[in-house]
RNA sequence: GGGCGAUUAGCUCAGUUGGUUAGAGCGUCUGCCUUACAAGCAGAAGGUCAUCCGUUCGAGCCGGAUAUCGCCCACCA
């Protein structure tokens, strides 16, 4: 790719280099694993994307962490897989394409179902193009040539599969029972599916006459008065005194005539409403298991589109919502009811649709999750898997030891078809992988397979495996399976989380992965939640397109933490973009430094390359510690500080501070510019490598070019070997001193740095025109006699052997006293003095406050004490030679 | 009705084994177009870490309570 590299000449631009960059990768081939035993691969399923739309920012979200962790095990040597396909997102797709083909005047019942499945797959094909593309832009780093899709033939397989040995096990069973019912799609959903929002409704009390005697009456109180067409009982608690001479009594139901008995049940709460409860089996779930427990009929008043049925009698026709006004009307002329009041409750609503849920009986498959339940907390307690962050751990146990049967068919057409078929000749049914052609039981061959078909997460649920090639027991199965991490949002945590745990451990023994990552929801800059109806939804490839790529990577990882929600607003994203173009042109400064007169023989390292180096491999250690414990927003921000708050606010400008050194020719800066050049591109090879997993696309461009001085480097740095900062960089290159840390260049340089800043601070409080240089008296620093054209650089003093004559001034450095001539005049010295005089006295007192704290000297840890000791002997003598100064200067 | 999270600088947020001087980005103020970068450089101001009680030699961090905001779960009509 060199011909095409950016030129370093110019300002870093990202858009351009991103498409190209991705392509290069590409052709590398490397995000394709190769399958080593002896080594453990590091595994990604990625959360296939619905095919139901663009990406947000969530997915960039999403891509991001995942993209840090896998090229970050990329690099570590790893075989890295990371495994990317998208979902058919059932109920959300068939939703999708329904609306879009209103918009046409086309319904799907008109169309067909053969039809209306073109249309779907047109849809699929249109979305997935769209999402591939932006999550190339992205930079992932996935395994394209393993991409799977929920519905293609291998994973619709596993489906079939999953769903007949289940059913061979008594798992999956069909039967009518209540379930949500969604009116609007007209299917069944699950308890997932159905979003709970509190209401203001009514409570209406209404009085259900005694058949026997008119004139008496029991009062009970609904928030659906509609449904008391339905009604085929009044229940109250057995042991509710004020009614046990009702109980076994009829009742005339109003409007409609019917006799209803009136039935004792404990589910009944004597404290709310009037203490009896009307009791419709058809239209609510704990009416539903009354009418069972007392063999009540079931009579339905509401139909599936939710317009009132037949057994509505007069109210036929009338949608559900029409129907209540009506229905309350009636009741008001017809005196049944007593009275109304305001009451607040919780309505269920549909996840996709938004419409009302009715809970309704209908024929369903269902999933027995007990059994699978139980090994998947297990799984969770005995730490095979690990939730991030922790707290999620609970709100998992929890929810699998309270779980209700699993409704998993669906009244839809795009998915996966039940594997059912019943013989119209015999009646039998079959259930089986294969498509059934002819009935085993009479041979007849009209078969019709089952119309529903299954609920999205059921496929999605096996994804870790299903992608992997099973059922068949293929060598990626066998070698990538289990996954490592699962990397995904806390709201699908039921949804997907929990039910791949379930069918991983079932069907393959063993869970489908070690660690759960949970990251937050991304909300817009006044903290609401992202949604095309409120207009605040950002399209990342919008920002990807202003900002680069790579700041908005950044902008997604640093300062936030696991599962905590993420406010996004356009300043974090600058912030990112700053980064990348530090990078950019600390880059182009490395890359095109030239000392005078370079000579490429080896010179040695002075204090400050030992002192960079030394610092990089710390930060290294630091990023990977982070990294390790998934603290990624903190991996990113040490890696940041390091490059920009050392490598170029002091390196460089240490750099820069001997270039300005004119030596003559076999001179020591001559020598020292050489080192400089070398460790310039040392440490940033070594922070190319560092940040890469964060910022692939800037560190990828100037990999190219510092290629081209270093040919030897590996083709990409997403090839090249993870700095752990342990030990010398590899390749050859100059390292400085072997080992962890240079401790004694760290202080050396530790020394100087803050010497540099107090000079600087003096000169900024004392308004010194940058015109002016300091004389400063060369030798109290430790490591300044050897490098003082860093002071005079750096802080713009001039080192002289004795200062003076004319008034001086000392400032403490630490330990040690700088002395610096100066024409300060005495009021302002005399403040400064003074001013550092209370400080040191506060210090002091402080310090001496916790060495006095009864019982700390014995308590505290050596060190700890030690330490408050040291600052109290510094803090005494700032004081006494403040103290010193100030007579002096007064006396 | 349960459960969880948040509360730290003007704003958005870090702060993961409790150590006395709590950090970043953005914003603000001062001075700089210093030939890598003004998307920058050098400085500065700004916080009784929501409140109360406790544990501890020592608490932003651990325990309890309270308040405010937010979220999740839940078949009381």
């Amino acid at each position: 790719m060199t011909e095409q590299l950016a030129d370093l000449t110019r300002p870093y631009e990202p858009q351009a280099v991103e498409r190209r960059t991705y392509a290069f990768w590409e052709r590398l081939g490397y995000f394709t694993p190769t399958i080593d035993p002896t080594r453990r691969p590091f595994v990604i399923a990625i959360p296939p994307p619905n095919i139901t739309g663009a990406l947000h920012t969530g997915h960039a979200l999403t891509f991001t962490i995942e993209d840090i962790l896998i090229r970050w095990h990329r690099m570590l040597g790893d075989p890295a897989l990371w495994l990317p396909g998208t979902d058919h997102a059932a109920i959300a797709t068939e939703y999708l394409v329904k609306q879009a083909l209103a918009q046409e005047g086309l319904t799907k019942e008109a169309l067909g179902r053969r039809t209306f499945l073109g249309h779907a797959w047109e849809w699929k094909a249109q979305y997935h193009g769209i999402i591939v593309e932006q999550m190339k832009r992205l930079g992932v780093s996935v395994d394209w040539s393993r991409e799977r899709f929920t519905m293609d033939e291998g994973l619709s397989r596993a489906v079939r599969t999953v769903f007949v040995r289940l059913y061979d096990e008594g798992l999956i069973y069909r039967g009518e029972y209540m379930g949500n019912w969604c009116p609007g799609c007209k299917t069944v959903v699950s308890d997932l599916e159905v979003q709970h929002r509190d209401e203001e409704g009514e409570l209406w009390y209404l009085r259900y006459p005694l058949a026997a005697d008119p004139s008496r009456g029991i009062e009970v109180a609904t928030t659906r008065p509609e449904t008391m067409l339905g009604d085929t009982a009044v229940a109250v608690h057995p042991d509710d005194a004020r009614y046990k001479d009702w109980i076994g009594q009829e009742l005339e139901l109003p409007l409609v005539g019917r006799r209803i008995p009136v039935v004792a049940d404990a589910a009944v709460d004597p404290a709310f409403g009037t203490g009896a409860v009307k009791v419709t089996p058809a239209h609510d779930p704990t009416d539903y298991a009354i009418g069972k427990r007392h063999e009540l009929p079931t009579i339905e008043v509401i139909g599936a589109d939710g317009v009132m049925t037949a057994a509505a009698g007069r109210f036929q026709g009338l949608d559900r919502m029409a129907a209540r006004a009506e229905v309350v009307e009636a009741l008001r002329q017809a005196g049944a009811l007593i009275r109304t009041e305001p009451y607040n409750h919780a309505v269920g609503h549909c996840q996709r649709s938004d419409d009302v849920i009715e809970p309704r009986i209908s024929l369903q498959w269902w999933l027995k999750v007990e059994p699978l339940a139980g090994p998947a907390l297990e799984a969770v307690r005995d730490g095979r898997i690990t939730i991030i962050p922790d707290r999620f751990t609970k709100v998992y146990t929890n929810w699998l030891e309270n779980l209700h049967d699993w409704a998993i068919s669906r009244q839809l057409w795009w998915g996966h078809q039940i594997p059912v078929w019943t013989c119209a000749d015999c009646g039998r049914v079959l259930v089986q992988i294969d498509n059934a052609t002819a009935c085993p039981g009479c041979g007849g061959k009209r078969l019709e397979q089952d119309p529903d078909t299954l609920d999205t997460w059921f496929s999605s649920a096996l994804w870790p495996f299903s992608t992997l090639g099973w059922p068949e027991q293929t060598a990626d199965l066998a070698y990538f399976y289990p996954t490592t991490v699962m990397e995904t949002g806390y709201d699908i945590l039921f949804f997907w989380v929990a039910r791949m745990v379930m069918m991983g451990l079932h069907f393959m023994g063993e869970a489908p992965f070690r660690t759960v990552y949970l990251h937050g929801m991304v909300r817009d800059a006044f903290g609401r939640k992202m949604s095309k109806t409120k207009g605040n939804v950002v399209d990342p490839l919008d920002l990807m397109d202003q900002f680069g790529t790579d700041a908005l990577r950044l902008s997604m990882v640093t300062g936030n933490s696991p599962g905590n929600d993420l406010r996004f607003s356009e300043q974090r994203i600058e912030a990112g973009r700053n980064f990348a173009n530090k990078l950019w042109n600390a880059g182009r400064f490395a890359l095109s430094y030239r000392p005078p007169e370079h000579s490429p023989e080896a010179a040695p390292l002075e204090l400050p390359e030992r002192w960079i180096l030394s610092r990089a491999r710390a930060a290294q250690r630091e990023v990977t510690r982070l990294l390790e414990q998934f603290q990624l927003g903190e991996a990113a921000r040490a890696a940041h500080d390091f490059f920009w708050g050392e490598y170029c606010d002091w390196y460089m400008e240490m750099v820069k501070a001997r270039v300005l050194d004119a030596a003559p020719a076999g001179s020591a800066a001559r020598q020292r510019g050489t080192a400089a050049q070398r460790t310039l591109l040392d440490v940033l090879e070594q922070s190319l490598r560092l940040l890469h997993p964060f910022m692939p696309y800037v560190t990828e461009e100037l990999w190219q070019h510092l290629r081209q001085c270093r040919p030897s480097l590996p083709e990409s740095v997403a090839l090249a070997p993870w700095p752990s900062g342990a030990s010398a960089p590899p390749n050859g290159s100059a390292s400085g001193v072997a080992g962890d840390g240079d401790g004694a260049a760290e202080e050396a340089m530790a020394a100087l740095i803050t010497t540099i800043t107090v000079l600087r601070n003096y000169r900024a409080e004392h308004g010194i025109e940058p015109t002016q240089k300091l004389t400063v008296a060369a030798g109290a620093i430790p490591g300044l006699p050897n490098n003082g054209y860093l002071l005079e650089v750096l802080a713009n003093a001039s080192l002289v052997a004795t200062p003076g004559p004319g008034p001086l001034v000392k400032l403490l450095v630490g330990t040690a006293e700088l002395t610096i001539a100066t024409s300060s005049d005495l009021p302002a010295e005399r403040a400064r003095l003074e001013a550092a005089l209370a400080e040191a006295a506060n210090e002091a007192s402080r310090a001496r406050a916790q060495l006095g704290q009864p019982g700390f000297v014995d308590r505290a840890p050596a060190a700890v004490v030690a330490k408050a000791r040291e600052r109290l002997s510094l803090a005494e003598s700032h004081q006494r030679r403040l103290e010193a100064q100030l007579a002096e200067l007064l006396g």
